[in-house]
DNA sequence: AGCACGCCGACT
DNA sequence: GTCGGCGTGCTC
């Protein structure tokens, strides 16, 4: 029999497998997607099998040390699974695995030192001098004994500790051994009490008979008593904290018990909870007309058991849910099981409950929050077969769940579905897709604002759009009214002066945060007890500058983003394709001589707030104030109850729960959104809007919204305000064919980083020239390298290269993939004396561009 | 990513 | 000899 070899991906940035050798005594227990111990260099990683096979044309292989799963982790369908996301996102193999599983992949083994002679005095002593370093080492192992190299490395701080350990172990003065890696969170067990025959006896026994009495105390019998009653009820095992508290008790009475043996310890596992959830009981809710016939189509495409995507566009409060917990009761029934990925930050105990109402404990919630342990229990619930149901977030569309039919993806358009901090950069809702391809299963896309790409996906026939234009409550959509700021500045700019200060009034005037209309429709709700929602949207302090008087702002010809002034330079740059202009200094729209930047300060708004509202409680939600967990959603609970009259927050009020008493929201300003220098930023800004404007009058009362701006004539705007998602979309549809954006392209986002801005750019237009060089001039544009938006983002240059590719001529982008990937090759191959220093990061389909 | 190894210069 | 600071190259 020839050997059996194994390729193992690895949790680390390359981009191949590795080969090892099979021992013979575990040739049984290798499968692929068993997750294994191999040694690596002078390390040992936990590693994943992703293929098996009997001949090799490698040399010098080594054996694979340890198979860690008696049950494969990945199934063959996540092994296909995660292949494609790696492929397809330029990510390695072993990184999108890690990023898959909740389990320990990236164990590392630690290396243990204990001193090894006899003198330590000594040696301390002749090292004192001669030796520092070494001095501490030793002086530390004396001290404690056995230490990690990582323990050492704090303990003496020193940076070079392995040097250091190298000569104290050629010298024989210390032994170091490996300790392999955890193969994961341990199971968590408690410890349970059973009884043994004889135990059974005597309690069955009682306290009349004579024999027992001798061998068993009062209290013990006692113990056996009530341990009897209770296995009663649950024969397989009483907790021992149960069985010491019903009995009142001690440990050493029951250990007493086990010494005698009548009774027995036991380990149970048990599953860990993250919170205890309130379970309502399900509310029978009969579906509309809209909602039924939605439900028919996806049932249809169900029993098929097909691939089929639909788009479920439904506007705000018009039951989207229902049709999705319908749907999974169907597949349900039909013995598959479904995926439910919802936001982050709508992840909440309302969220779960609701589910859990209708499906009782065959749900499975993952959460970032969660610790690693109740992570691995909800992974092993699922890969066990024990729920038919798992709801999180983006990397829940790994779950390891058979038979799968049904993917559910709630509020498709949200960006958090992007991985794009970390490697792999993979887009959830896409994964979502090809997962439901590869199982011939249904996907779900739910929105009440669905993104460009998905509902042209739907109306170009990729997916089915499935509609429900109405709200189940029947409550009408709220009045929307925008403020155009500029007018509000000129008044408050005109009566400051006719106030006569003595002193110049340009100085001590500042241009008002909050119009005169927002004011008064919010005294009018504090003095009828009604709730007031303020959105502030933090985020985007990019520099623009805009004209006073009208606000406009310039923008690149070429590419329509808004540009940033960068003040060293002194001029105005698109970081799209890096062209350059003079800042105006007359606006070219109005002719006002008045050019600034802008930029609000957070603080600022609710001081005027406080200044200016003669009654009412604020309450601020934003990043400071719900940093730990849960207090979300104690701050909206709160309000909710009634305790404040408005709520100031950034994006995360625009989510969430519905509040009857809400009859007015306020949006501060819409153009710190809307000027991102972002081609999504429009629609961004649509629906945003949509999502605030939806949180106004859900119950009986009418709504009000009430949309502050610089710019009232953006179509964003003005879509959003006549609640016209389909004149919205066909507009920025036009705009994204004219300027050749998704989804007529596919974009490749390139960023180099590094401290010297001069290597960085170096490296970037080898890159960019690597890539124009490849570049099938009619199938991909190259652009930049360029500037990012935050240039200069801790400490480190940043250039971007943009990469379009036509969707026509290259429709699955393989052959920009390749060509990127020939660049990325090239690059770290001729890595020149600087390119060390140089990162190469690379987002496909990237979701921002900053 | 880690980590070794090899080179240099500085300090004892 | 020791120690720190690089750069370079490899890991089945």
């Amino acid at each position: 029999m020839p050997s059996l070899y194994a390729d193992i991906a690895l949790p680390l940035p390359l981009h191949h497998s590795f080969t090892y050798i099979v021992p013979e005594a575990l040739e049984g227990a290798a499968r692929p997607g068993c997750r294994v111990l191999v040694p690596f260099g002078k390390r040992t990683l936990v590693g994943v099998i992703v293929q098996m096979s009997r001949e090799t044309s490698q040399h010098g292989l080594k054996p694979l040390s340890d198979i860690l799963d008696v049950h494969p982790s990945f199934a063959s369908e996540l092994l296909s699974l995660t292949q494609w996301v790696a492929e397809y996102y330029l990510a390695p193999w072993g990184e999108v695995l890690r990023a898959a599983a909740p389990l320990s992949l990236a164990a590392e083994s630690k290396r243990m030192v204990r001193l090894s002679v006899a003198d330590v005095l000594a040696l301390l002593e002749k090292t004192r001098r001669t030796a520092p370093l070494q001095h501490a080492v030793l002086a530390a192992l004396a001290r404690k004994g056995t230490l990690s190299v990582t323990a050492l490395q704090k303990e003496t701080r020193t940076r070079h500790i392995h040097a250091v350990l190298r000569a104290l172990e050629a010298n024989e003065w210390v032994k170091t051994s490996e300790v392999p890696p955890e193969s994961g969170p341990r199971i968590k067990t408690i410890r349970t009490v059973l009884l043994t025959g004889t135990g059974r006896q005597i309690s069955e026994e009682g306290a009349n008979n004579e024999s027992s009495k001798r061998t068993v105390t009062a209290r013990q019998r006692n113990v056996l008593a009530t341990l009897r009653q209770l296995l009663g009820e649950r024969p397989d095992g009483i907790p021992l904290t149960e069985l010491l508290r019903a009995s009142a008790s001690t440990l050493s009475i029951v250990q007493a018990l086990a010494r005698k043996k009548l009774v027995l310890f036991q380990r149970q596992e048990i599953i860990r909870k993250p919170d205890e959830e309130t379970v309502e009981p399900a509310k029978h809710i009969v579906l509309n007309m809209h909602q039924e016939l939605a439900l028919a189509e996806i049932s249809q495409a169900l029993q098929k058991g097909e691939y089929n995507t639909f788009l479920l566009h439904g506007v705000t409060g018009s039951g989207k849910t229902q049709v999705y917990i319908e749907a999974i009761r169907g597949i349900v029934a039909g013995g598959r099981t479904a995926i439910v990925l919802v936001p982050e930050i709508s992840l909440t105990p309302q969220m779960v409950a609701r589910f859990r109402s209708h499906f009782g404990d065959r749900v499975a919630v993952m959460h970032s929050q969660m610790s690693t342990g109740e992570r691995s229990d909800a992974w092993r619930l699922a890969r066990d077969g024990r729920v038919d149901i798992v709801i999180g977030p983006r990397s829940a569309v790994f779950a390891p769940l058979e038979r799968l039919g049904l993917i559910v993806v709630d509020e498709e358009q949200e960006s958090s579905y992007k991985q794009s901090d970390a490697s792999p950069r993979y887009h959830a809702r896409d994964v979502a897709v090809v997962r439901a391809t590869l199982t011939n299963s249904v996907v779900i896309l739910g929105s009440a604002t669905p993104s460009v790409e998905s509902y042209f996906n739907a109306t170009s026939g990729k997916y089915r759009l499935l509609e429900l234009p109405e709200r189940v409550d029947q409550a009408r959509l709220p009045a929307v009214t925008i403020v155009d700021m500029a007018e509000e500045r000129k008044r408050s700019l005109a009566e400051t002066r006719t106030r006569g200060s003595a002193q110049s009034p340009q100085r001590r005037w500042s241009p008002p945060t909050i119009s005169q209309a927002l004011y008064a429709a919010m005294d009018r709700r504090i003095a009828a007890g009604e709730g007031t929602i303020l959105l502030q949207n933090r985020r985007g302090f990019s520099h623009v500058v805009e004209c006073f008087e009208c606000g406009y702002v310039e923008r690149c010809d070429q590419c329509e983003v808004t540009m940033t002034y960068h003040s060293t330079k002194k001029h105005l740059r698109c970081h799209y394709c890096g062209r350059v202009k003079a800042p105006p200094s007359v606006c070219p729209s109005c002719g006002g001589i008045d050019l600034r930047f802008h930029a609000f300060g957070t603080q600022r708004i609710e001081e005027d707030l406080q200044r200016a509202l003669t009654r009412g409680t604020i309450l601020r939600m934003d990043l400071d104030t719900t940093t730990r967990r849960g207090s979300h959603e104690r701050i909206l609970q709160k309000f909710a109850q009634g305790s404040a009259d408005i709520l100031l927050g950034t994006q995360m009020v625009a989510k969430g729960l519905d509040f009857a008493r809400v009859t007015l929201v306020g949006v501060i300003s819409a153009d710190t959104q809307m000027l991102l220098p972002d081609f999504r930023s429009a629609e961004r800004t649509f629906q945003l809007l949509t999502q605030v404007a939806g949180r106004a009058g859900r119950s009986t009362k009418e709504g009000e919204v009430i949309i502050q701006t610089l710019q009232p004539h953006h179509y964003s705007l003005e879509y959003a305000s006549a609640h016209d998602y389909k004149g919205f979309y066909t507009e920025e549809l036009q705009y994204r064919k004219e300027l050749d954006y998704p989804p007529f392209t596919r974009i490749v986002l390139v960023e180099l980083r590094g401290e010297a801005e001069g290597e960085v750019l170096q490296e970037a237009r080898r890159f960019a020239q690597q890539l124009t060089t490849h570049a099938n001039a009619p199938i991909f544009t190259v652009l930049g390298p360029t500037d990012a938006a935050f240039a200069r983002l801790r400490g480190k240059f940043r250039k971007h290269i943009f990469i379009k590719s036509s969707k026509e001529k290259d429709p699955g982008g393989a052959l920009m993939r390749s060509a990127v990937i020939s660049a990325q090759q090239a690059f770290s191959r001729t890595r020149a004396a600087t390119s060390k220093k140089v990162q190469l990061v690379i987002d496909v389909d990237p979701q921002g561009m900053m």
